[in-house]
RNA sequence: GGGGAGAUACCCAAGCGGCCAAAGGGGGCAGGCUGUAAACCUGUUGUCGUAAGACUUCGGAGGUUCGAAUCCUCCUCUCCCCA
C-alpha cells in the first residue's frame, strides 16, 4: 500500500467533496498499519441496466480505491428497485419484478467489470438484509430520523416549497440506503453530489449502531451531451459504455468545446497539468479544438473497446464526416423488391411512415448520394448505399 | 372530516360547445452555415394515406348535444386552506 498522502492525492482527484479528509486520512493510516483494507461502498439502482459515462465517473473512483488495495463493494439496490419510485408524476418509475432486477443486475455486473476487477470486487444485494426486516424493524429505523431533517434534503425541500408531491416512502429511501452502510460496515461511501444527503444519513445511522461513521465522498454529476442536464438515459443525452465505437465516437464529437473540457477533467486519465496545457494550446490556436475533441473520443472509445477500435473509429469518423465518404461498416439489408419507405422502416431508420416521409421531403434521404424525396420508388436490382439523416447508413441489396 | 384549486401531446403551457390534431415556448428531427462544436437561419414535429381524407388523442368511466378538451354525473390522482 502507498503512503497515506499519496493515497489521498489519488482519491482527491476529480472528487467534489470528502467528508472529512481528516477522518479519512486517519482511517487510511490505520488501515496501512493493520493491513486491513477499508470497505468502500457504492450503491446502484438496478432500474436502468445500461451504464453510461455518467456512471463511470463514480466507477473510476472505485477503481482508484481498488488500485490502492481497498475492498470495493458494489451494492445493487434490488430491494429499493422492487418498490419502485413514484416520486413526481413526471418521473414515475415502475416497480420491477425480482426477475427483472436480477437480470438487470447481471447486465450491470458485466458492464461494471469492464472497469473494475471482478476478482477484487464484492457484490452485494440490499434485499438480503432488507427483506429480513419486519415492520417493527422498519418503524424503528424510521424513528431514527425526523421529518424536519428529511426536509433538509435539497430535493425534498424544493418540492415541498413548490407544492409538489412527496410520498412518505420516499423518506424511507435515504434510511434504507443509510442502513445498507450499517449492514455492510462501510468505511467509505461514494456517490454523486446529489447523493450527499443520503451518504450523510448513513453516517448518522452507523453512529446509532455504534459503528464508526463512514466517510462520504461525492463526485460531480456529469452533464449529458446537451451540456445542461445530467447525463441520463431518459433524457437521451448519454453515451452508453456498451455502445458501438462509432456511435460513441460520434456522440462525443457532437459536444460543445466547453463540455469537452469538463469531460477531459472527469473522464480522461490526463493529469490536471496536461489539461491546463491543452486549454492554453487551444487558446493560442496551436491546437484546434476539434483535434482535442477527437483525442478525447479516441481515449474513451479505447478504454471500452481497445486501442485499435479507438483508432479505427477516428479514421472512420474523418472519412464519413470530414470527407463525406461512406463508412466502412454499415448494416446490410436484402431489400428484394421493397420500396424505400419499407426499407427505411424495416431498418428502423424512422419511427413511423410519416416521419420517414417528412425526412425525405426535407432532403434527408440519399440513395447512392442522390437526394430522394419520393420514397415510393423501388431501388433497381443490385447494391445501393442508403443514407437517412446525418448518420444512418445501410448497404442495401435489391432485386 | 370540511372548503377551495387543478389533471391538455416528450416537457411547460394556452384553449373553456363547432373555425381544435389542439396557440405559444422548450426539446427532438431534417436542411443551411460549420469543426457532425457553439451561435444563428429555415422547415418540421399523433397514426395510416401520394393526396383527398380517415382514425386515435386533452386523467378514467358514463351522460347531454347534430357536434365536447370544452357542459353534467361518478371515479382516480395532485396541491392549498381549515380541523
Amino acid at each position: 500500500m502507498l503512503p497515506v498522502h499519496q493515497q489521498m492525492e489519488l482519491i482527491r482527484r476529480g472528487t467534489e467533496e470528502i467528508i472529512s479528509e481528516e477522518e479519512l486520512s486517519a482511517k487510511l493510516e490505520q488501515s496501512l498499519k493493520t493491513g486491513v483494507p477499508l470497505r468502500i461502498k457504492a450503491g446502484f439502482d438496478p432500474t436502468a441496466p445500461d451504464l453510461h459515462l455518467g456512471h463511470t465517473v463514480l466507477i473510476q473512483k472505485l477503481k482508484h480505491f481498488q488500485e490502492l488495495g481497498h475492498q470495493v463493494i458494489f451494492l445493487i439496490g434490488d430491494f429499493t428497485g422492487m418498490i419502485g419510485d413514484p416520486s413526481g408524476k413526471s418521473e414515475t418509475r415502475k416497480a420491477l419484478t425480482k426477475e427483472e432486477v436480477l437480470r438487470n443486475a447481471e447486465t450491470y455486473k458485466e458492464q461494471v467489470f469492464k472497469i473494475l476487477d471482478p476478482e477484487k470486487t464484492e457484490v452485494a444485494f440490499n434485499s438480503k438484509w432488507m427483506e429480513a426486516m419486519t415492520a417493527v424493524d422498519m418503524i424503528r429505523l424510521s424513528s431514527s430520523y425526523t421529518v424536519a431533517r428529511m426536509l433538509e434534503r435539497d430535493d425534498f425541500s424544493k418540492r415541498y416549497k413548490e407544492n409538489r408531491p412527496i410520498s412518505i416512502h420516499e423518506f424511507l429511501y435515504p434510511l434504507v440506503q443509510g442502513y445498507d452502510s450499517v449492514a455492510l460496515k462501510a468505511d467509505v461511501e461514494l456517490g454523486g453530489t446529489d447523493q450527499k444527503f443520503n451518504l450523510l444519513v448513513g453516517r448518522e445511522l452507523q453512529k446509532d449502531h455504534k459503528q464508526r461513521p463512514q466517510n462520504a465522498i461525492t463526485v460531480p454529476i456529469l452533464e449529458g451531451l446537451d451540456g445542461v442536464n445530467k447525463m441520463s438515459k431518459s433524457l437521451n443525452n448519454y453515451v452508453g459504455i456498451s455502445e458501438q465505437p462509432s456511435e460513441m465516437f460520434g456522440k462525443l464529437m457532437s459536444i460543445t468545446d466547453e463540455l469537452m473540457m469538463r469531460y477531459y477533467l472527469l473522464l480522461s486519465d490526463l493529469s490536471l497539468a496536461e489539461i491546463e496545457q491543452m486549454k492554453k494550446d487551444i487558446a493560442s490556436d496551436s491546437l484546434h479544438p476539434m483535434e482535442a475533441k477527437k483525442r478525447l473520443a479516441v481515449e474513451i472509445v479505447s478504454r471500452y473497446w481497445g486501442e485499435q477500435a479507438g483508432k479505427d473509429s477516428r479514421e472512420n469518423f474523418e472519412k464519413v464526416f470530414s470527407n463525406k465518404e461512406n463508412p466502412d461498416d454499415m448494416p446490410e439489408f436484402s431489400s428484394g423488391t421493397k420500396n424505400l419507405l419499407d426499407i427505411i422502416r424495416e431498418l428502423d431508420f424512422a419511427p413511423s411512415n410519416g416521419e420517414a416521409r417528412r425526412i425525405a421531403k426535407q432532403g434527408g434521404v440519399y440513395l447512392d448520394n442522390e437526394r430522394i424525396e419520393n420514397l415510393d420508388i423501388t431501388p433497381s436490382a443490385g447494391e445501393h448505399i442508403l443514407k437517412v439523416g446525418k448518420r444512418k447508413f445501410a448497404r442495401i441489396l435489391a432485386g
